[in-house]
DNA sequence: AGTTGAGAATCACCTATGTGAATCCGTCGG
DNA sequence: CCGACGGATTCACATAGGTGATTCTCAACT
């Protein structure tokens, strides 16, 4: 495992499609980026990138697969806190704490590429727009683990799969990970899906089968495909705005901040 | 209500008690933090700070009372998901957002400073080491985040409620708020108690019983008094590591990381 | 002293979800 | 074609925690 693949990241970097949608790109920063991008290894399934009590010096750029977040409790109870599909990096400025917190594991092969921190620095002094834009992603995180706690805290296992479901859609739809045939990939056992929501598999598998059968979603082989999307989230009270995926690039909105500073 | 207080702010200034134990202040930067402190204005109990849908051109920092942090469901259910005690910011860079995600409530009578974001971002530049400050501590902001979520999707209802107690005991003794009698003020009713673990009134009731029969707490008057820490904080799994108050500062460890570097 | 109201405590009952297996199914290596 | 194994399903049963309403307490206000 680990080799080295030195491939060659075309326009299709997930990374710049992401971090496209927050600033507009100029070509020297896409290709600081592809640069970055460049340095991929491919990681086995299971294996995990950074483990609670580790030091973190580094931070991982997810091109390919998926890695999640979690941490365990003593008596074997694991909570899943994130995702990270193509295109998430794994908590920029975590190196500054002296040990992690928290474990990243991976969900499927994939292909990652570990950045010292001390290059994040750098390509942040060098490209503050890009910065701005790693700024703005992790905002985007820690909206997104808010949602989390409330759809765990507040909501009925049905609307907890469903919003979560409809949550990974769109954020696949915005690394265009979606298919034509509007599936995306859900590389997760529904052991992962109950540690996520905060369930059991047994009941993972009775609220899977329910949304099945009242036509919402089915499931081929990995798959997830939404059947109707508006119903879905109407089930899960599922509203993408946390995602901030639209809305003006922060460019302008930082623009306009200043501009009514002084 | 609101009414401007200008008071001195003396060396009991909680910000300037929480950020020194992040990074050793100059006189200069004191001064700059106490000025910051001086234009607090009175809020009343009840109040919003700021309501979710609101374009958040300010920051909030705590100087006497609590607020918390929350989102409502359509179905009037509530999820809180944080608390804010005194020397403590709503979310340093949430300006960068157009709306607000989230409101902001008080639950006493507050002191508190609006801090425009041009203001907070001029003191970022004038002092990057209150910047690092400011950074790190909205790190720890996101570390308890992850915490709760783990509490509230994983823990029974006595290990939540012990893990909440332990929590907030611990972050009030940061800025010197516990009692000689080693008492905690607990501005908080049961209701939002449950709003905070996920759980009903009537179940949080008998949680604290629970709790009071086997002499880990007693909740006089608005207050609460752990008459064991160590029990329970066995019995909530709690640990205070990821509030990550003890460790070095953090500016010896970020000179570190850069030492490394080349 | 009497009234009011917010929050705490109780009550009887209920159900969503958890437990701990057992069984089934498809895939993959041999 | 034959295990074997990681999931997915199913089952029978148990319970932590939810519901909805009532009552109690005590501090504030008249």
């Amino acid at each position: 495992m680990n080799e080295i693949s030195t491939q060659a990241c075309r326009g299709d970097n997930p990374l710049i499609r992401k971090l496209g949608r927050f600033v507009p790109l100029t070509e020297a920063e896409r290709e600081a980026l592809d640069e970055l991008s460049r340095k991929s290894r491919h990681h086995v399934q299971g294996s995990d990138l950074i483990e609670e009590g580790d030091n973190p010096r580094a931070v991982f750029l997810i091109l390919k697969g998926w890695a999640f977040r979690y941490k365990q409790l003593a008596d074997g109870s694991r909570q899943i806190m994130a995702y990270l599909v193509p295109g998430d990096l794994c908590d920029i400025q975590i190196f500054l704490f002296e040990t992690m917190d928290h474990s990243i594991g991976l969900l499927s092969d994939a292909e990652v590429v570990k950045i010292p921190s001390a290059e994040i620095l750098d390509l942040m002094d060098r490209f503050p727009r890009i910065e701005r834009a790693l700024l703005w992603a992790s905002l985007v995180d820690g909206a997104t683990l808010r949602e989390w706690l409330l759809n765990v805290g507040q909501r009925l296992a049905k609307e907890r799969v469903a919003h979560l479901f409809c949550e990974l859609y769109v954020r696949l739809a915005v690394v265009g990970l979606v298919e034509e045939d509007g599936s995306i990939p859900l590389p997760l056992t529904q052991e992962e899906l109950a540690d996520t929501t905060g369930m059991t598999t047994v009941h993972v598998n009775r609220t899977l089968q329910r949304l099945r059968k009242e036509g919402l979603i089915s499931t081929p082989k990995g798959r997830l495909k939404i059947l109707n999307f508006p119903k879905l989230a109407e089930a899960g009270g599922f509203s993408q705005e946390y995602l901030h995926i639209d809305g003006p690039p922060i460019e302008q909105r930082l623009r306009k901040h200043l501009a009514q500073l002084e």
